[in-house]
DNA sequence: GAGAGAGTGTGACTTATAGTCCGTAGACTT
DNA sequence: AAGTCTACGGACTATAAGTCACACTCTCTC
């Protein structure tokens, strides 16, 4: 719960981003999002909130919970 | 895309803590949350951020997904 | 039908950090 | 070498995080 968390779930925007063939510029200006910005949450540096995230799956075209549905067990 | 949708996970996260028959307290205690921010957050009034979120969301022992899963459609 | 206890809503507030805006530098492409 | 893309930093502003005191509604018990 953390750090390799946010990293995963960038490492899932940019996944997507580069399946659209799309720039951290061109997904920035689409959600209306700062390029220094998703260049942050795609390394994992930024604890992004709820309203960006849908932001960003909107200007991904995907639903948000794509982007978090990573391998989180409650074991 | 904005209140409305945190209303919307407001309303997922207090039908999930209800069907464990969870006080906002005892989930706010899992979670390692205040009660009362708990108290914003099902009320749509706070802006969540991912962190948190998961935190919510192994307090409630369920995926993250789950609580954002409404009905966002990309048209 | 007053008093106690559990559960919740809400406003106001401070502190931490989300998010922006400026830039520089390096890798790669044409 | 000019253009595109990204990592990264510093300085800033906006807002989320986190906490508190208090009010209110129930329900139960005396």
């Amino acid at each position: 719960m953390s750090d390799h968390l946010l990293a995963a779930i960038g490492g899932k925007i940019k996944e997507k981003r580069l399946n659209k063939n799309l720039s951290q510029e061109a997904l920035a200006s689409r959600a209306e999002l700062d390029r220094t910005y998703i260049s942050g949450v795609e390394r994992g540096k930024r604890n992004v909130s709820l309203l960006n995230l849908f932001k960003i799956a909107q200007a991904l075209e995907i639903q948000a919970t794509e982007l978090i549905d990573i391998g989180v067990t409650n074991d």
